[in-house]
DNA sequence: GAGTAAATGTATACCAGGTGCAGAAATATC
DNA sequence: GATATTTCTGCACCTGGTATACATTTACTC
Protein backbone atom coordinates (compact mmCIF):
# COMPACT_ATOMS: atom_id res chain seq x y z
CA UNK A 1 0.00 0.00 0.00
CA UNK A 2 0.69 3.71 0.08
CA UNK A 3 2.55 3.32 -3.51
CA UNK A 4 1.50 6.85 -4.71
CA UNK A 5 -0.45 9.49 -3.03
CA UNK A 6 -2.80 10.02 -5.89
CA UNK A 7 -2.74 13.01 -7.86
CA UNK A 8 -5.57 14.32 -5.89
CA UNK A 9 -4.03 13.41 -2.80
CA UNK A 10 -1.01 15.31 -3.07
CA UNK A 11 -3.25 18.34 -4.51
CA UNK A 12 -5.16 18.10 -1.59
CA UNK A 13 -1.96 18.76 0.39
CA UNK A 14 -0.15 21.31 -1.77
CA UNK A 15 -3.54 23.20 -1.33
CA UNK A 16 -3.36 22.81 2.63
CA UNK A 17 0.08 23.96 2.44
CA UNK A 18 -0.84 26.98 0.14
CA UNK A 19 -3.41 28.10 2.67
CA UNK A 20 -1.89 27.52 5.71
CA UNK A 21 1.18 29.78 4.23
CA UNK A 22 -0.62 32.47 3.09
CA UNK A 23 -1.94 32.95 6.32
CA UNK A 24 0.74 32.66 8.60
CA UNK A 25 2.68 35.16 6.31
CA UNK A 26 -0.51 37.77 6.44
CA UNK A 27 -0.95 37.41 10.18
CA UNK A 28 2.48 37.80 10.97
CA UNK A 29 2.78 40.85 9.12
CA UNK A 30 -0.48 42.20 9.91
CA UNK A 31 -1.34 40.47 13.01
CA UNK A 32 -4.34 37.67 12.94
CA UNK A 33 -7.27 40.03 13.22
CA UNK A 34 -6.50 42.43 10.80
CA UNK A 35 -6.27 39.84 8.38
CA UNK A 36 -10.00 38.43 6.74
CA UNK A 37 -10.24 35.11 5.92
CA UNK A 38 -10.98 36.19 2.42
CA UNK A 39 -8.00 37.92 2.37
CA UNK A 40 -6.19 34.80 3.36
CA UNK A 41 -8.32 33.14 0.77
CA UNK A 42 -7.31 35.23 -2.18
CA UNK A 43 -3.73 35.63 -1.52
CA UNK A 44 -3.83 31.30 -1.60
CA UNK A 45 -5.46 31.92 -5.01
CA UNK A 46 -8.27 29.87 -3.09
CA UNK A 47 -12.24 30.86 -2.98
CA UNK A 48 -13.61 31.63 0.76
CA UNK A 49 -15.93 28.53 0.83
CA UNK A 50 -12.63 26.18 -0.12
CA UNK A 51 -10.57 27.61 2.66
CA UNK A 52 -13.28 26.50 5.41
CA UNK A 53 -13.09 23.23 3.57
CA UNK A 54 -10.00 22.98 4.59
CA UNK A 55 -10.05 24.13 7.68
CA UNK A 56 -13.32 24.40 10.16
CA UNK A 57 -12.06 28.02 11.78
CA UNK A 58 -9.97 30.69 11.38
CA UNK A 59 -7.72 30.12 14.61
CA UNK A 60 -7.32 26.65 13.11
CA UNK A 61 -5.00 28.51 9.90
CA UNK A 62 -2.77 29.30 13.27
CA UNK A 63 -3.35 26.15 15.49
CA UNK A 64 -2.83 23.22 13.01
CA UNK A 65 0.55 23.92 13.32
CA UNK A 66 0.40 22.31 17.34
CA UNK A 67 -2.01 19.67 16.65
CA UNK A 68 0.56 17.05 16.78
CA UNK A 69 1.17 18.43 20.51
CA UNK A 70 -2.14 17.34 21.71
CA UNK A 71 -1.39 13.53 21.93
CA UNK A 72 2.42 14.21 22.30
CA UNK A 73 2.59 13.69 26.32
CA UNK A 74 0.48 10.33 25.66
CA UNK A 75 2.46 9.46 22.89
CA UNK A 76 5.27 9.82 25.56
CA UNK A 77 4.05 8.23 28.33
CA UNK A 78 3.13 5.15 26.43
CA UNK A 79 6.44 4.70 24.85
CA UNK A 80 8.21 5.30 27.32
CA UNK A 81 10.22 2.95 29.11
CA UNK A 82 8.14 0.12 31.25
CA UNK A 83 9.47 0.40 34.70
CA UNK A 84 10.55 3.80 34.79
CA UNK A 85 7.92 6.31 36.67
CA UNK A 86 5.61 8.22 33.63
CA UNK A 87 6.58 11.51 35.77
CA UNK A 88 10.43 10.78 35.72
CA UNK A 89 9.74 9.53 31.57
CA UNK A 90 7.82 13.39 30.93
CA UNK A 91 10.25 15.30 32.82
CA UNK A 92 12.97 13.50 30.55
CA UNK A 93 11.29 14.47 27.42
CA UNK A 94 10.46 17.92 28.42
CA UNK A 95 14.02 18.53 29.65
CA UNK A 96 15.10 16.90 26.06
CA UNK A 97 12.67 19.48 24.14
CA UNK A 98 14.09 22.28 25.85
CA UNK A 99 17.43 21.68 24.61
CA UNK A 100 16.26 21.11 21.57
CA UNK A 101 14.48 24.59 21.74
CA UNK A 102 11.03 23.70 20.79
CA UNK A 103 9.19 26.28 20.11
CA UNK A 104 6.16 24.24 22.35
CA UNK A 105 8.62 24.72 25.32
CA UNK A 106 8.55 28.87 25.27
CA UNK A 107 12.67 28.69 24.79
CA UNK A 108 13.05 29.35 20.85
CA UNK A 109 13.95 33.08 20.56
CA UNK A 110 13.75 32.80 16.18
CA UNK A 111 12.17 35.76 15.03
CA UNK A 112 9.48 34.24 13.26
CA UNK A 113 8.67 31.86 16.23
CA UNK A 114 9.00 34.46 18.93
CA UNK A 115 6.14 36.77 16.55
CA UNK A 116 3.73 34.10 16.38
CA UNK A 117 4.01 32.85 20.26
CA UNK A 118 3.25 36.46 20.81
CA UNK A 119 0.75 36.81 18.61
CA UNK A 120 -1.41 33.28 20.08
CA UNK A 121 -0.64 34.75 23.31
CA UNK A 122 -1.64 37.91 22.45
CA UNK A 123 -5.03 37.06 20.93
CA UNK A 124 -7.80 36.30 22.58
CA UNK A 125 -9.41 33.84 20.04
CA UNK A 126 -6.27 31.60 19.92
CA UNK A 127 -5.95 31.71 23.23
CA UNK A 128 -8.97 29.55 23.76
CA UNK A 129 -8.26 27.56 20.98
CA UNK A 130 -4.85 26.35 23.08
CA UNK A 131 -7.22 25.86 26.01
CA UNK A 132 -9.09 22.98 23.65
CA UNK A 133 -5.36 21.38 22.74
CA UNK A 134 -5.09 21.50 26.67
CA UNK A 135 -7.91 19.87 26.98
CA UNK A 136 -7.44 16.98 24.45
CA UNK A 137 -3.84 16.51 25.96
CA UNK A 138 -4.95 16.21 29.27
CA UNK A 139 -7.75 13.62 28.24
CA UNK A 140 -5.21 12.17 26.20
CA UNK A 141 -1.96 11.76 29.03
CA UNK A 142 -5.05 10.48 31.47
CA UNK A 143 -5.95 7.47 29.14
CA UNK A 144 -2.20 6.89 28.82
CA UNK A 145 -1.34 6.80 32.44
CA UNK A 146 -4.57 4.38 33.02
CA UNK A 147 -2.93 1.88 30.22
CA UNK A 148 0.59 2.10 31.21
CA UNK A 149 1.31 2.20 34.76
CA UNK A 150 -2.44 1.19 35.78
CA UNK A 151 -3.21 3.61 37.74
CA UNK A 152 -7.25 4.51 38.18
CA UNK A 153 -9.40 6.29 36.45
CA UNK A 154 -9.56 9.04 38.89
CA UNK A 155 -6.19 9.35 39.44
CA UNK A 156 -5.40 9.28 36.21
CA UNK A 157 -7.30 12.32 35.07
CA UNK A 158 -6.17 14.23 38.01
CA UNK A 159 -2.74 13.61 37.76
CA UNK A 160 -3.07 14.58 33.94
CA UNK A 161 -4.44 17.90 34.42
CA UNK A 162 -2.12 18.27 36.70
CA UNK A 163 0.90 17.55 34.41
CA UNK A 164 -0.58 19.66 31.60
CA UNK A 165 -1.04 22.83 33.25
CA UNK A 166 2.34 22.71 34.72
CA UNK A 167 3.98 22.35 31.61
CA UNK A 168 1.94 25.14 30.08
CA UNK A 169 2.77 27.36 32.59
CA UNK A 170 6.66 26.63 32.64
CA UNK A 171 6.15 27.12 28.38
CA UNK A 172 3.90 30.47 29.10
CA UNK A 173 6.97 31.36 31.48
CA UNK A 174 9.51 30.84 29.39
CA UNK A 175 7.78 32.87 26.86
CA UNK A 176 7.31 35.36 28.71
CA UNK A 177 10.65 36.31 29.40
CA UNK A 178 11.72 35.70 25.92
CA UNK A 179 9.37 38.44 24.99
CA UNK A 180 11.12 40.71 27.44
CA UNK A 181 14.25 40.70 24.92
CA UNK A 182 16.03 37.48 27.03
CA UNK A 183 17.58 34.95 25.03
CA UNK A 184 17.19 31.03 24.37
CA UNK A 185 20.28 30.07 25.48
CA UNK A 186 20.78 32.93 28.33
CA UNK A 187 17.61 31.20 29.86
CA UNK A 188 18.05 28.03 29.46
CA UNK A 189 19.66 27.02 32.78
CA UNK A 190 16.64 29.31 34.29
CA UNK A 191 14.29 26.80 32.15
CA UNK A 192 16.12 23.96 32.93
CA UNK A 193 15.96 24.84 36.82
CA UNK A 194 12.51 25.56 36.79
CA UNK A 195 11.17 22.51 34.96
CA UNK A 196 13.13 20.26 37.66
CA UNK A 197 11.14 22.58 40.30
CA UNK A 198 8.02 21.99 38.91
CA UNK A 199 8.66 18.53 38.20
CA UNK A 200 9.70 18.03 41.67
CA UNK A 201 6.54 19.61 42.93
CA UNK A 202 5.13 16.83 40.94
CA UNK A 203 6.47 14.46 42.44
CA UNK A 204 6.42 15.50 45.92
CA UNK A 205 3.44 17.57 46.39
CA UNK A 206 2.87 20.93 47.67
CA UNK A 207 3.06 19.31 51.00
CA UNK A 208 5.97 22.53 51.17
CA UNK A 209 3.17 25.06 51.04
CA UNK A 210 2.54 24.83 54.90
CA UNK A 211 1.12 28.22 56.43
CA UNK A 212 4.57 30.04 57.66
CA UNK A 213 7.10 27.84 58.03
CA UNK A 214 9.71 27.75 54.90
CA UNK A 215 9.52 24.37 53.31
CA UNK A 216 11.61 21.67 54.77
CA UNK A 217 13.33 20.49 51.81
CA UNK A 218 14.55 17.10 52.90
CA UNK A 219 12.23 15.28 51.51
CA UNK A 220 13.48 10.76 51.65
CA UNK A 221 14.58 10.27 48.00
CA UNK A 222 15.06 13.73 47.35
CA UNK A 223 19.03 15.08 47.63
CA UNK A 224 17.84 18.55 49.19
CA UNK A 225 17.38 20.30 46.22
CA UNK A 226 17.72 24.05 47.17
CA UNK A 227 15.26 26.79 45.91
CA UNK A 228 15.80 26.61 42.42
CA UNK A 229 15.62 29.54 40.15
CA UNK A 230 12.39 31.40 39.87
CA UNK A 231 13.50 34.88 41.36
CA UNK A 232 13.82 37.08 38.34
CA UNK A 233 16.19 36.84 35.31
CA UNK A 234 19.07 35.72 37.00
CA UNK A 235 19.92 32.11 35.24
CA UNK A 236 21.35 30.48 38.45
CA UNK A 237 24.40 28.59 36.39
CA UNK A 238 24.57 24.96 35.39
CA UNK A 239 21.31 22.97 35.70
CA UNK A 240 21.89 20.86 39.28
CA UNK A 241 21.87 17.29 39.76
CA UNK A 242 19.32 15.23 38.52
CA UNK A 243 17.22 13.88 41.89
CA UNK A 244 14.01 12.67 41.38
CA UNK A 245 15.05 9.81 38.66
CA UNK A 246 13.85 6.68 40.79
CA UNK B 1 -22.06 57.16 51.33
CA UNK B 2 -24.50 54.77 49.59
CA UNK B 3 -27.55 55.90 51.13
CA UNK B 4 -29.22 55.50 47.68
CA UNK B 5 -28.53 52.96 44.62
CA UNK B 6 -29.83 56.16 42.78
CA UNK B 7 -32.82 55.66 40.08
CA UNK B 8 -30.17 55.38 37.15
CA UNK B 9 -28.60 52.79 38.82
CA UNK B 10 -31.61 50.63 40.06
CA UNK B 11 -32.90 51.08 36.29
CA UNK B 12 -29.65 49.36 35.05
CA UNK B 13 -29.82 46.59 37.37
CA UNK B 14 -33.80 45.41 36.49
CA UNK B 15 -32.32 45.72 32.54
CA UNK B 16 -29.49 44.26 33.74
CA UNK B 17 -31.38 40.95 35.36
CA UNK B 18 -34.17 41.65 32.73
CA UNK B 19 -31.91 40.55 29.89
CA UNK B 20 -30.01 38.24 31.95
CA UNK B 21 -33.26 35.67 32.35
CA UNK B 22 -34.62 36.55 29.05
CA UNK B 23 -31.54 34.85 28.36
CA UNK B 24 -31.59 32.02 29.96
CA UNK B 25 -34.91 31.21 29.92
CA UNK B 26 -34.41 31.31 26.49
CA UNK B 27 -31.33 29.19 26.17
CA UNK B 28 -32.30 26.31 28.34
CA UNK B 29 -35.81 26.22 26.24
CA UNK B 30 -34.06 26.04 23.19
CA UNK B 31 -30.03 25.38 23.67
CA UNK B 32 -27.77 28.24 23.08
CA UNK B 33 -27.03 27.86 19.64
CA UNK B 34 -30.55 27.98 18.63
CA UNK B 35 -31.65 31.21 20.06
CA UNK B 36 -29.79 34.33 18.88
CA UNK B 37 -28.97 37.61 20.22
CA UNK B 38 -31.73 39.59 18.32
CA UNK B 39 -34.22 37.26 20.13
CA UNK B 40 -33.04 37.58 23.75
CA UNK B 41 -33.16 41.11 23.02
CA UNK B 42 -36.80 41.32 21.73
CA UNK B 43 -37.67 39.11 24.64
CA UNK B 44 -35.68 41.60 27.31
CA UNK B 45 -37.49 44.61 25.23
CA UNK B 46 -33.99 45.80 25.09
CA UNK B 47 -32.17 46.95 21.26
CA UNK B 48 -29.61 45.01 20.24
CA UNK B 49 -27.14 47.39 20.61
CA UNK B 50 -28.46 48.21 24.32
CA UNK B 51 -27.64 44.32 25.12
CA UNK B 52 -24.05 44.41 24.26
CA UNK B 53 -23.48 47.44 26.39
CA UNK B 54 -24.66 45.35 29.03
CA UNK B 55 -22.68 41.67 28.18
CA UNK B 56 -19.70 42.35 26.00
CA UNK B 57 -20.76 38.43 24.48
CA UNK B 58 -23.27 36.39 23.95
CA UNK B 59 -21.53 34.01 25.93
CA UNK B 60 -21.06 36.41 29.05
CA UNK B 61 -25.46 36.08 29.10
CA UNK B 62 -24.39 32.84 30.96
CA UNK B 63 -20.82 33.55 32.21
CA UNK B 64 -21.58 36.12 34.31
CA UNK B 65 -23.28 34.17 36.38
CA UNK B 66 -20.39 32.32 37.74
CA UNK B 67 -17.86 35.14 37.71
CA UNK B 68 -18.14 35.71 41.68
CA UNK B 69 -16.28 32.24 41.42
CA UNK B 70 -13.09 33.37 39.33
CA UNK B 71 -12.03 35.10 42.63
CA UNK B 72 -13.57 32.37 44.86
CA UNK B 73 -10.18 30.68 45.40
CA UNK B 74 -8.18 33.32 46.20
CA UNK B 75 -10.62 34.89 48.14
CA UNK B 76 -10.54 31.68 50.18
CA UNK B 77 -6.80 31.58 50.89
CA UNK B 78 -6.51 35.08 52.01
CA UNK B 79 -9.35 34.71 54.84
CA UNK B 80 -8.22 31.47 55.84
CA UNK B 81 -6.90 31.19 59.39
CA UNK B 82 -3.08 31.85 59.62
CA UNK B 83 -0.89 28.80 60.22
CA UNK B 84 -2.87 26.97 58.31
CA UNK B 85 -1.48 25.13 55.12
CA UNK B 86 -3.27 27.09 52.29
CA UNK B 87 -4.29 23.42 50.78
CA UNK B 88 -5.81 22.52 53.80
CA UNK B 89 -8.09 25.93 53.72
CA UNK B 90 -8.88 25.04 50.13
CA UNK B 91 -9.73 20.90 51.07
CA UNK B 92 -12.08 22.07 53.70
CA UNK B 93 -13.85 24.76 51.72
CA UNK B 94 -14.38 22.29 48.69
CA UNK B 95 -15.63 19.77 51.11
CA UNK B 96 -18.00 22.65 52.58
CA UNK B 97 -19.15 23.26 49.40
CA UNK B 98 -19.75 19.68 48.38
CA UNK B 99 -21.96 20.09 52.01
CA UNK B 100 -23.97 22.82 50.13
CA UNK B 101 -24.37 21.05 47.04
CA UNK B 102 -22.79 24.26 45.19
CA UNK B 103 -23.35 23.76 41.60
CA UNK B 104 -19.92 24.86 41.21
CA UNK B 105 -19.23 21.50 42.16
CA UNK B 106 -20.78 19.68 39.89
CA UNK B 107 -22.97 18.36 42.59
CA UNK B 108 -26.49 19.69 42.70
CA UNK B 109 -28.86 17.98 40.67
CA UNK B 110 -31.51 20.37 40.71
CA UNK B 111 -33.62 20.27 37.14
CA UNK B 112 -32.91 23.84 36.26
CA UNK B 113 -29.05 23.72 37.58
CA UNK B 114 -28.53 20.63 35.64
CA UNK B 115 -29.94 21.82 32.61
CA UNK B 116 -27.70 24.86 32.62
CA UNK B 117 -25.15 22.58 33.61
CA UNK B 118 -25.70 20.56 30.44
CA UNK B 119 -25.78 23.24 28.22
CA UNK B 120 -22.67 25.06 29.00
CA UNK B 121 -20.54 21.38 28.39
CA UNK B 122 -22.11 20.78 25.16
CA UNK B 123 -21.78 24.07 24.18
CA UNK B 124 -18.36 24.58 23.03
CA UNK B 125 -17.87 28.73 22.99
CA UNK B 126 -19.30 28.34 26.50
CA UNK B 127 -17.06 25.67 27.61
CA UNK B 128 -13.91 28.31 26.51
CA UNK B 129 -15.26 31.19 28.36
CA UNK B 130 -14.92 28.72 31.36
CA UNK B 131 -11.56 28.35 30.59
CA UNK B 132 -11.07 31.88 30.97
CA UNK B 133 -12.68 31.63 34.59
CA UNK B 134 -10.08 28.87 35.04
CA UNK B 135 -7.27 31.55 34.08
CA UNK B 136 -8.45 34.07 36.09
CA UNK B 137 -9.00 31.91 39.00
CA UNK B 138 -4.87 30.57 38.54
CA UNK B 139 -3.74 34.45 38.04
CA UNK B 140 -5.48 35.04 41.26
CA UNK B 141 -4.76 31.88 43.44
CA UNK B 142 -1.19 32.42 42.30
CA UNK B 143 -1.08 35.97 43.88
CA UNK B 144 -2.98 34.93 47.00
CA UNK B 145 -0.43 32.35 47.38
CA UNK B 146 2.42 34.44 46.96
CA UNK B 147 1.10 36.91 49.57
CA UNK B 148 -0.24 34.68 52.41
CA UNK B 149 2.26 32.30 52.59
CA UNK B 150 5.32 33.50 50.93
CA UNK B 151 5.40 31.07 48.27
CA UNK B 152 8.29 32.24 45.55
CA UNK B 153 6.56 33.25 42.67
CA UNK B 154 6.86 30.48 40.00
CA UNK B 155 5.87 28.12 42.90
CA UNK B 156 3.04 29.92 43.68
CA UNK B 157 2.18 29.77 40.29
CA UNK B 158 2.92 26.09 39.83
CA UNK B 159 0.52 25.72 43.06
CA UNK B 160 -2.37 27.17 41.44
CA UNK B 161 -2.67 25.47 38.48
CA UNK B 162 -2.33 22.61 39.62
CA UNK B 163 -4.76 23.19 42.31
CA UNK B 164 -7.66 24.79 39.91
CA UNK B 165 -7.13 22.17 37.41
CA UNK B 166 -7.72 19.58 40.09
CA UNK B 167 -10.91 21.32 41.59
CA UNK B 168 -12.10 21.54 37.94
CA UNK B 169 -11.79 18.00 37.25
CA UNK B 170 -13.66 16.91 40.67
CA UNK B 171 -16.71 19.32 39.16
CA UNK B 172 -16.70 18.02 36.37
CA UNK B 173 -16.54 14.37 37.27
CA UNK B 174 -19.26 15.21 39.53
CA UNK B 175 -21.19 17.19 36.93
CA UNK B 176 -20.48 14.07 34.62
CA UNK B 177 -22.18 11.31 36.72
CA UNK B 178 -25.52 13.47 37.83
CA UNK B 179 -26.27 13.82 34.19
CA UNK B 180 -25.94 10.23 33.76
CA UNK B 181 -28.89 9.95 36.31
CA UNK B 182 -26.97 9.60 39.56
CA UNK B 183 -28.85 11.88 42.69
CA UNK B 184 -26.66 14.48 44.62
CA UNK B 185 -26.99 12.26 47.60
CA UNK B 186 -26.51 8.91 46.05
CA UNK B 187 -23.49 10.55 44.79
CA UNK B 188 -22.31 12.57 47.55
CA UNK B 189 -20.03 10.35 50.06
CA UNK B 190 -18.29 9.15 46.77
CA UNK B 191 -17.49 12.48 45.77
CA UNK B 192 -15.98 14.04 48.98
CA UNK B 193 -13.72 10.22 49.20
CA UNK B 194 -12.80 11.82 45.57
CA UNK B 195 -12.41 14.77 46.99
CA UNK B 196 -10.00 13.99 49.70
CA UNK B 197 -8.31 11.85 47.49
CA UNK B 198 -7.03 14.46 45.03
CA UNK B 199 -6.66 16.89 47.77
CA UNK B 200 -4.04 13.69 49.30
CA UNK B 201 -2.41 13.63 45.97
CA UNK B 202 -2.00 17.58 45.68
CA UNK B 203 -0.15 17.39 49.13
CA UNK B 204 1.57 14.09 48.95
CA UNK B 205 2.33 14.25 44.85
CA UNK B 206 2.34 12.00 41.92
CA UNK B 207 4.97 9.62 43.65
CA UNK B 208 3.14 7.15 43.61
CA UNK B 209 2.67 6.95 39.96
CA UNK B 210 5.58 4.86 39.79
CA UNK B 211 5.99 2.08 36.63
CA UNK B 212 5.46 -1.47 38.09
CA UNK B 213 5.33 -1.45 41.74
CA UNK B 214 1.63 -0.29 43.21
CA UNK B 215 2.71 2.70 45.22
CA UNK B 216 3.70 3.15 48.90
CA UNK B 217 0.98 4.60 50.76
CA UNK B 218 3.17 5.46 53.82
CA UNK B 219 4.38 8.64 54.21
CA UNK B 220 6.00 10.18 57.23
CA UNK B 221 3.00 12.69 58.73
CA UNK B 222 0.53 10.79 56.21
CA UNK B 223 -2.04 8.62 57.91
CA UNK B 224 -1.63 5.94 55.20
CA UNK B 225 -4.88 6.51 53.80
CA UNK B 226 -5.81 3.78 51.44
CA UNK B 227 -6.83 4.17 47.96
CA UNK B 228 -10.14 6.61 47.93
CA UNK B 229 -13.16 5.83 46.15
CA UNK B 230 -12.09 6.10 42.58
CA UNK B 231 -13.21 3.15 40.58
CA UNK B 232 -16.56 3.56 39.06
CA UNK B 233 -19.69 4.47 40.60
CA UNK B 234 -20.01 2.52 43.89
CA UNK B 235 -19.67 5.05 47.12
CA UNK B 236 -17.25 3.46 49.25
CA UNK B 237 -19.35 4.52 52.17
CA UNK B 238 -18.14 7.42 54.87
CA UNK B 239 -15.66 9.64 54.56
CA UNK B 240 -12.48 8.70 56.45
CA UNK B 241 -10.64 10.29 58.84
CA UNK B 242 -9.03 13.20 57.80
CA UNK B 243 -5.59 13.04 57.35
CA UNK B 244 -3.12 15.70 56.56
CA UNK B 245 -4.75 18.47 58.38
CA UNK B 246 -0.91 19.95 59.58
C1' DG C 1 -39.62 73.49 38.83
C1' DA C 2 -37.39 74.81 34.32
C1' DG C 3 -33.21 74.14 31.79
C1' DT C 4 -29.16 71.93 30.70
C1' DA C 5 -25.37 68.50 30.61
C1' DA C 6 -24.42 63.83 30.78
C1' DA C 7 -25.57 59.43 30.39
C1' DT C 8 -28.26 55.85 28.27
C1' DG C 9 -31.14 53.79 24.68
C1' DT C 10 -32.52 53.16 19.74
C1' DA C 11 -32.41 52.52 14.62
C1' DT C 12 -29.79 51.64 10.94
C1' DA C 13 -26.18 50.29 8.35
C1' DC C 14 -22.15 47.70 8.20
C1' DC C 15 -18.30 44.16 8.73
C1' DA C 16 -16.46 39.43 9.39
C1' DG C 17 -16.89 34.50 10.28
C1' DG C 18 -19.28 30.68 8.83
C1' DT C 19 -22.89 27.65 6.16
C1' DG C 20 -26.16 25.87 2.39
C1' DC C 21 -26.85 25.23 -2.22
C1' DA C 22 -26.49 24.60 -7.27
C1' DG C 23 -23.56 24.12 -10.72
C1' DA C 24 -18.86 24.09 -12.93
C1' DA C 25 -14.39 21.90 -13.09
C1' DA C 26 -11.22 18.47 -12.19
C1' DT C 27 -9.99 13.68 -11.11
C1' DA C 28 -10.53 8.80 -11.00
C1' DT C 29 -12.47 4.53 -13.06
C1' DC C 30 -13.78 1.53 -16.70
C1' DG D 1 -12.93 8.59 -24.29
C1' DA D 2 -17.41 8.38 -21.35
C1' DT D 3 -19.07 8.45 -16.93
C1' DA D 4 -19.34 8.71 -11.94
C1' DT D 5 -17.35 10.96 -8.01
C1' DT D 6 -14.87 14.55 -5.69
C1' DT D 7 -13.66 18.93 -5.25
C1' DC D 8 -13.99 23.82 -6.12
C1' DT D 9 -16.55 28.00 -6.87
C1' DG D 10 -19.79 31.82 -6.60
C1' DC D 11 -23.62 33.41 -4.42
C1' DA D 12 -26.98 34.26 -1.07
C1' DC D 13 -27.73 34.20 3.64
C1' DC D 14 -27.45 34.04 8.82
C1' DT D 15 -25.39 35.60 13.20
C1' DG D 16 -22.33 38.00 16.46
C1' DG D 17 -20.52 42.32 17.09
C1' DT D 18 -19.45 47.40 16.12
C1' DA D 19 -19.80 52.45 14.37
C1' DT D 20 -22.53 56.31 13.66
C1' DA D 21 -25.95 59.47 14.40
C1' DC D 22 -29.98 60.66 16.82
C1' DA D 23 -33.61 60.42 20.52
C1' DT D 24 -34.71 59.88 25.37
C1' DT D 25 -34.12 59.84 29.99
C1' DT D 26 -31.92 61.00 34.32
C1' DA D 27 -29.32 64.05 37.25
C1' DC D 28 -27.82 68.45 38.54
C1' DT D 29 -28.15 73.48 39.08
C1' DC D 30 -30.14 77.66 39.79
Amino acid sequence: MDGKPGLRERKKQRTHAAISEAAITLFLEHGFNQVSVAQVAEAAEVSKRTLFAYFPAKEDLVAHRLADHETELARVVKAGPPGTAPLTTLREHFLQRLRERDPITGLNDHPQVLRLTRMILDTPSLVARMDRFKTGAERALAQALQETADTPELTARLAAVQIVAVQWALAGDNAERLTYGESADARYAGAVADAEHAFALLENGLRQLTGSDSWPSDQPGDAGRSSAGQSGRSANGSAMSRSTLR
